[in-house]
DNA sequence: CTTAATATGTGATTTTATTCACTATTTAAG
DNA sequence: CTTAAATAGTGAATAAAATCACATATTAAG
């Protein structure tokens, strides 16, 4: 596919002028990366923003210890990096492919020229950034108010996706994850999350199986989340 | 004092030409506010962009039960607001005045215009949320990986402003703040905030009287962090 | 000056989640 | 095809923090 139309296909440059894209498209750097493959880690320079064109990244922190806790996962049409571009702090997180991946990279001094040229970036990044900070300061409420089982019933449903392949009533949903990394999402331990599952399990709220969990009945789950 | 000799000591507003400044400063409402007056409250539709002049406002969530986990405190030359001005989406949180404050208001509909007009100020305003963004994560990961006891020497160090008045060493720093508030923001409660003062009390690292505490050793303070 | 409201101090108890120590299962890699 | 690595399941013990139930102190407001 041709680069400016796979650009086109990405919120962040959809409401770009074709001539602008073709520009654009000149300055991005192309990057496939393998699963596990490293973008950056906490603490480095900050020197490029990324935008996924396909594939799944992981933003992370880890402890000295090796515990781990995941801020985001970013899918694709989803940017990344752009906060240690501008706050000109070092990277505040590990960015790694969960899956092989293809990205395209812009370098940081190419970053403002295009984002003060384009009114609609900047739009697109003050949005985005501020819908993540939202996501965060709920998070940390949500820490703070709920236990651990209204938090996975919460995360739970916010993961849900519609399983296709039946149009019945209620809906099932399948939600692709290992325990370990809802864990790490939720900032608890595995063992907790396996726990509460069996009891969700019990109830005949959800199935689970290796890497995935699939959601029975949405809505006492959702009547759970309090 | 003149209203645009105000918005050139505001970092947001610093660097434009005195011809914006005053442009601006038709725009800007003034409003005060008594101690306890609140400028909005969650769920509300986000109608305006704040920026505190003087005084102290906090921006924080209530559950039902009547627990607040407090989310920032803002002081002079702060903003905030822009957040549901930028993502459409209601108030995330309440804004509250804890002393009496002047602020300056910026409708919603002079937002936009007034940002794009001056690339300073969306520099500000990304770098700004960039920032907050970064906390935010800190401060997830900190509740994961960290004790309360490490926590609160964490916070405490963050919250210490040189106590004037005396040059010699050990610096003391003095915090002004209810233990109350201290367990609000760092979302636990008040007792544990207490008997882990007390704890530091008697090692000799802090002081602590009605709504402030002294701290007398930072550096094992520091210590503590981990 | 008295009283109400706010802030602090502190033990005992309970709750929640982690840690630990394994077993079992499934998948991927040589 | 075998073995190693990753994932999941589970109970017992432990630890951390919350909850509860007060007492005391300080400040602000009538």
């Amino acid at each position: 596919m041709i680069i400016t139309d796979l650009l086109k296909q990405i919120p962040l440059f959809e409401s770009m002028a074709d001539a602008e894209r073709r520009q654009l498209s000149t300055l991005l750097q192309r990057r496939n990366l393998r699963k596990g493959g490293i973008l950056f880690r906490k603490g480095d320079k900050g020197s490029a923003f990324f935008i996924i064109i396909k594939g799944l990244v992981k933003i992370s922190v880890s402890s000295k210890l090796g515990d781990e806790v995941t801020l985001a996962l970013l899918r694709n049409g989803d940017f990344f990096g752009e906060m240690a571009l501008l706050d000109e702090q070092p990277r505040s997180a590990d960015a790694v492919a969960l899956e092989d991946s293809l990205l395209y990279v812009l370098d940081r001094n190419d970053f403002f020229p295009f984002l003060f040229k384009n009114e609609n970036a900047v739009r697109s990044i003050l949005r985005a950034l501020s819908l993540r900070l939202r996501r965060a300061d709920d998070l940390f409420t949500e820490i703070s108010f709920l236990t651990v089982p209204a938090r996975l019933a919460k995360r739970l449903v916010e993961l849900a996706e519609p399983l296709e392949s039946q149009r019945s009533e209620p809906k099932e949903y399948k939600i692709r994850m290992s325990q370990r990394e809802l864990a790490s999402m939720l900032g608890v331990t595995r063992e907790s999350i396996n726990k509460e599952l069996k009891i969700l399990k019990d109830k005949g709220l959800v199935e689970t199986s290796r890497n995935s969990i699939l959601i029975r009945d949405i809505d006492r789950l959702k009547r759970r989340t309090r």
